[in-house]
DNA sequence: CTCGGGCGTGAGGATTTCGTGAGGACCGGG
DNA sequence: CCCGGTCCTCACGAAATCCTCACGCCCGAG
């Protein structure tokens, strides 16, 4: 059971760090909001425990880039009160929201309250296609049998895209997933990495098969049939 | 939607009654412990906002009767603040734990949250008709099993009427759906795009059985039966 | 019958979007 | 300091899409 803690307070995250350790969680910490989505993607946690006043990304952004691909129950931690704060938070897709001062007992029976709901994650299997296959889980790409090498910013964008087989995926919502929502009309880094991802797993680049263009709209990843 | 409120306080039933009435949800009653379990079982509510503080059987015998048999998600109300109580409700398997006074707006935000995490959230039904399936999330379209290409101007077109079948879809309003309020007497793109629309979908375009023009008027989108 | 308005549709040209190569900025590790 | 890797900028030809324009049809009014 691993939970993710984002918070930038070096004080808050100890206690969380030493409540939650305690009962034999596996915690992991990020302190700024980019920092919880890279480390949300590497670790793959079972719970997020988020502080919503922390720099780069606000609270919001980083609940909405989250629930963009997974499920995992999002515990708002804040010091701000107001209802409206609340229910933007749970309205972008937080589970729970619990106001500063807290008592490490409340947190604890919530955790216990969100887990027990959480559906259990379901191991990702292997997504194939032609002569790849891609392990989302273990970051591993492979063609044919041998690794293919991909970078952080690839990857980012064949998960996106992987998750949602058939599916459209637009331009705005990949460019959000990868680098903010201030970015979405940079489309020419999609184009750029697109090629790539073609030109490292399509079996013939400039003819795509999996990797699909929409033009005007986005991309789309179709598998076979 | 169901939502049962089990409280003993009439003022706050009045109020949860109205709050919850108003945004469409189905509201049911109960005034005691007993009567609460009564009613679950005879509705079968989506969602069970309890108060803890009823006369005859306790909050947390009620919690615990119902987990007995269902897994309805459960949205405790209290006035009582020591973190010792929430503990107790949330272990006993509620979902979710308020304290009065609460905002309105609050409730509703996490009952819409409690509610999510019950019932994944729904997929838009494919739209078919005649040999035609149109999938508006995926932006996916297909006549006898075979996909059918459509632009994004195609796209925005055909989800207006198709999201309003039946339904006579004015000019006015298709234009300034898709090209911006300025342009509602540019009824030619209407003329070239459901032409195209009609190529694409049609079993014959030149005498449309579904995208119907209503001369003068606007189009309407006809479903079949 | 004739006429005119609204409609459908084909044919390009205008415009936007894509794919891709080349190369510079940045960074952390030897 | 150099170097490999990654990210981003820039540029340009190709492709897809959008829009303009022209023409013909249908149909009701006069």
């Amino acid at each position: 059971m691993r939970i993710l803690i984002a918070d930038d307070d070096p004080q808050m995250v100890r206690a969380l760090r030493i409540t939650l350790g305690a009962r034999g969680y596996d915690v992991v910490v990020a302190e700024d909001g980019r920092g919880a989505l890279d480390q949300a993607i590497a670790t793959h946690p079972d719970l997020v425990v988020l502080d919503l006043g922390m720099p780069g990304l606000t609270g919001l952004e980083v609940i909405e880039a989250l629930r963009g691909w997974t499920d995992v129950p999002i515990l708002v931690v804040s010091g701000r009160t107001e209802s409206w704060d609340k229910v933007e938070a749970l309205d972008a897709g937080a589970d729970d929201y619990v106001t500063k001062p807290f008592s490490a007992d409340e947190l604890l029976a919530r955790v216990r309250a969100l887990s027990r709901r959480a559906t259990p994650a379901p191991d990702e299997p292997v997504v194939e296609f032609g002569d790849v296959a891609v392990d989302l889980a273990a970051r591993l790409a492979s063609r044919a049998g041998s690794p293919v090498r991909l970078t952080p910013t690839e990857w980012r964008i064949l998960e996106v895209l992987l998750r949602h087989p058939d599916r459209l995926v637009t331009r705005e919502i990949l460019l959000t997933e990868v680098w903010g929502p201030q970015y979405t009309s940079d489309t020419g880094y999609l184009r750029l990495y697109l090629s790539q991802l073609r030109k490292k797993l399509e079996p013939d680049p400039s003819n795509p098969r999996y990797l699909l263009t929409e033009a005007g709209m986005g991309y789309r990843f179709v598998p076979d049939r």
